[in-house]
DNA sequence: TTGTAAGCGTTATCAC
DNA sequence: GTGATAACGCTTACAA
């Protein structure tokens, strides 16, 4: 239909509809000062021809490719794919695509490494998963660049438009109302990484609730972790070794409740009748351990795809919500205590 | 330094080196046609100035990107994000990018989308993850449009250069042997989806291992699966359902040997005391559910890196290999039988 | 409201 | 071997 077979391009576009190719660019990029007749006419050719602006010649001539960009430090797996899945389904039959990078937060060359993608790619934008969306001087570079950017996070890190937050502080309350309804009084806390806000939010969230029913946290009932299996299974061997014992635990994430677990079952302590068990994330382990594990889980597919609408679309409704609430999934993991002797 | 602080361009290497730009075009391509001072000089001044070429206007001048897609239909969340990892070590200070491209197999519109997506992104190449990567047709559109592409599968799907293969079936000979020498005689297999290659080759791993021991594979030792944990549950609770119990099972994947343990837990089927799980994929749920599980581990991260190479720089070394051997990672989940009473 | 001309930073063509 | 010059497909002045 066209001369050879290759895609059309605006120059056909402009000439089969009779007007200039800028006319063409103004319609592709919705300039407001178009004749309505014109802009009709042009877009019914740009149907007949099956036209699509080509992405590469726009990036040069914008100096801005259309690429949005994921930065992350390798939080667990199911989180980063769940927000791919999340920031596909904003861009989904647009121009868009997604580019990923990971990173590692403790390289010193890790801002250097950063600023040379952003300046080698062009990004559009970019999309900062926790932990390193923490990082404010990455931020602060992104904003130099030029480049759009949008953080996840556990708190009000930003301005709502660099920002799509989870409410931990709030749900891991949650978790320890639970917890004390089903008659819980001594619980423990595994704790996330020392500088992580998800973590910090997290333990406030713990240590308010705890404060709120007038229970006492003793500093045995607090362990350190790092979010990682390891962490879990050496935390709750500590918090199982010391008299009385905690009859509840809350562990920061999944991966160290699963730990958690472990160290149960390797002392002969049955989960949930003589330990019960929460975690954070509802990651697939959450639902494939046994007892299944009450947990708590967050959207981070429409977090992902909040946070690339905020870039690519920002007026769009679905961009607006800054604050996803997260809700506690039960599942086996939680049983009455056992009653005192 | 330069002009205002952008970054230089090739007029500026050009006009320093005092050569036209078409000769620093040369250096950047490696023409072979060049006098070697003058390489040189201009290598000295793309130095001096800190020159980087343009991704954006190289992918315009030679309508195409510097961009490697990633293809994959789900499988299991770790398995992408070590292959993105490999990938990345691949392209790690080199001009591309990796771009991941999410695509639903089961939409008849899949094909389309992604002849759409190559033609509308001008990708440099793509790396195709199972079970996708056993679609002929889409290896064939990729060819087509003139697009590399490499795919990752458990069998001999293509030439060298567009493949990267994982041994399945020889590795679950090896998971056979192993039960045998512990002493195993009656082993179920929950088998993978049908249509999957991968399926397929573990499956006939497993008969002819069986075969070759001069052991008996009756009709209800095999049970279907689809490498969902559901699955997993359902099919070993069938095997542990009929008399003589098989005394050991190879699941097709980590997620069903996962729902295996459920099943056998819920019938009171001590793991590996009864009842010995062997799983697949070495993901990060056979370290951490109890009691850790033996499984197979296939280097998916080399060969993320590898594929890559096979794309953007056929002929170093580590582009090579084809086929990349897997291992048995044994932990806690095989036991030689109970003895019969 | 629309069109013209000049880029954007590279590579390809084809002389020299 | 090397260098003008014209693409590549779009956008941004600036004119009309």
């Amino acid at each position: 239909m066209n001369k050879s077979d290759k895609q059309p391009t605006i120059n056909d576009v402009a000439r089969v509809a009779g007007v200039s190719k800028k006319t063409v660019s103004r319609v592709i990029n919705r300039s407001p000062l178009l004749k309505l007749d014109t802009r009709e006419k042009v877009e019914a050719v740009i149907a007949q021809l099956g036209y699509v602006p080509n992405p590469q010649a726009r990036a040069l001539a914008l100096r801005r490719n259309f690429l949005l960009g994921l930065l992350h430090d390798n939080p667990n797996a199911q989180t980063v794919l769940n927000f791919q899945e999340g920031v596909l389904d904003a861009i989904r039959d647009t121009e868009f695509a997604l580019v990923v990078r990971p990173v590692d937060r403790h390289s010193p060359g890790m801002l250097d490494d950063i600023r040379n993608f952003l300046e080698l790619q062009r990004l559009y934008g970019v999309l900062i998963l926790p932990p390193i969306s923490e990082d404010d001087e990455l931020a602060a570079l992104c904003r130099d660049m030029g480049c759009g950017y949008v953080r996840m996070g556990s708190a009000a890190l930003d301005e709502a438009e660099h920002l799509v937050q989870s409410n931990d502080r709030q749900m891991v309350e949650g978790v320890v109302d639970y917890l004390v309804e089903q008659g819980h009084r001594r619980i423990g806390l595994i704790e996330g990484p020392v500088g992580f806000r998800s973590a910090f939010e997290r333990r406030e969230g713990f240590l308010s609730a705890m404060r709120r029913h007038g229970l006492d946290v003793p500093q045995d009932a607090i362990v350190p972790g790092n979010y990682r299996f390891n962490s879990g299974v050496e935390g709750a061997d500590r918090l199982l070794s010391v008299e009385p014992r905690v009859t509840a635990v809350f562990a920061s994430n999944d991966e160290m409740a699963a730990g958690a677990y472990h160290a149960a079952r390797a002392r002969g302590v049955e989960v949930p009748r003589d330990f019960s068990i929460v975690g954070f994330d509802d990651s697939p382990i959450a639902a494939h351990i046994w007892p299944p594990m009450t947990t708590v889980g967050w959207p981070i597919r429409q977090m992902g795809k909040a946070a690339a609408l905020k870039l690519v679309a920002p007026d769009m409704a679905d961009a607006r919500p800054s604050c996803f609430p997260a809700r506690l999934v039960t599942r086996s993991s939680v049983a009455p205590p056992a009653k005192e002797i």
